[in-house]
DNA sequence: CGCCCTGTTGAAGGGAATCAACTCCGGTGG
DNA sequence: CCACCGGAGTTGATTCCCTTCAACAGGGCG
């Protein structure tokens, strides 16, 4: 087990429409900034949920851990996706910077006085969440019942979509992160990876951390 | 497999403060009654977001399918939880009866017009919507890293809180729901329930469908 | 009574976890 | 400049737990 962790609770936040919204409140709640080093924590489990984050560059991931070892990285948050949003008092998961990480800080209330002075907004925010309950139980779905090969598919073309490069794509995480956000081991998601080079699906390159999609139709084929 | 499924989306629309106001925009809306016999649908995976319910009587479970046969249930929803409430246009889940049951059934529309005049009521909906978001993770976690067990430990404790009796449950769903809810088969859920009784942590009765919780503190202690 | 469905139990097999060794690279310091 | 070192990734061998396949038991209902 390694350090890094995630951050899951807006992978759409910064979808469709609200990105529109949330730049705004950026000029109008002035948001500070703030750059973290690989592997630090923006806040923890448990801890006040006063602010809620973008990624101007770096990306985040956010996870939960029991007392052993055992952790579940919920998602992964790459650079311009928003994150940390909780509506509870206190944060739900750990978030841990994957690699050297600037992001925009704003506070709560920014947030809470937006809703509040407009319901288009707030509906928005509904919609937002509503769209990451339809994410969560994708990966529900994925974690209980695809093979380790469909959960890396997946895993890829998300990841692909989310970096707008459908060809290849540079992962900002370890095999330890992505054996715990799919429910695998490090060693399984190693052999699985190289078994679909083998097979001519992806490519691998640069030590196994830049990955080519050679085969995308077949990718998907995995998926249902 | 077999036909019963699950509807998740609002295992906590229920609780707290939310309650009054919704069963407030029962009287508002007037919401329409409906009788479902065991096994029925009540909106499937992709169906118009047209309506969301709220049990009278009996359970209903929402899913997800693969292709083949493999499903996920998310959750199940119980008598007086509300559910359905679906932001995008479609459902993101299939809604299936476990038992016969009775609804009241509400129109989207009243939802909206309910949070555009009551901006607190707006909030109070994310704030249900984040809830679900931090029980989806906990299952995420639950499903990627947790033993039958304490998976089934977890799972006769949450179901015992909601259905208001810590000592003893019946159960509404088949061993194959539990399973496909918990990211198992139906014989490695009746193994670990027999285990689990020749443990002295629980007591099964009527074949099997009424559960005493003999030991619920050390079943707590299998969480985390 | 007999069928069907649900649940239980048994035996066998498979697939991912575990344990372990090795490679490759990058950084550090001699 | 190069030897050493540590971390990440890969690969191999083994183990074990869950799945799969199969048979049986017990009720409910026609």
């Amino acid at each position: 087990m390694n350090i890094n962790t995630n951050t899951t609770v807006s992978r759409h936040f910064s979808s469709e429409v609200d990105r529109a919204r949330l730049d705004m409140s950026d000029v109008e709640c002035s948001g500070q900034r703030q750059t973290l080093a690989k592997g630090q924590d923006l806040f923890a489990e448990g801890a006040p949920a006063n602010f809620f984050y973008r990624i101007l560059y770096g990306s985040v991931g956010s996870s939960k851990l029991l007392s052993d070892a055992r952790r579940q990285i919920d998602s992964f948050h790459l650079a311009g996706e928003i994150f940390g949003y909780e509506c509870g008092e206190v944060h739900g998961v750990t978030a841990t910077t994957l690699e050297d990480t600037k992001v925009v800080v704003f506070p709560r209330s920014c947030f809470r006085d937006l809703m509040q002075g407009d319901p288009a907004l707030a509906e928005q925010l509904v919609s937002a969440m509503s769209a990451n309950l339809q994410r969560a139980r994708d990966l529900m779905l994925l974690l209980a019942r695809k093979t380790p090969q469909e959960k890396l598919a997946m895993f890829l073309l998300d990841l692909a979509a989310r970096l707008k490069n459908t060809k290849r794509i540079t992962l900002p995480m370890y095999r330890a992160d992505i054996a715990d956000h799919l429910g695998l081991t490090k060693e399984t998601v190693s052999r699985t990876m190289t078994q679909m080079a083998r097979d001519g699906l992806i490519g691998l390159e640069a030590i196994g951390r830049t990955v080519r999609l050679i085969d995308p139709v077949r990718l998907r084929e995995l998926n249902s």
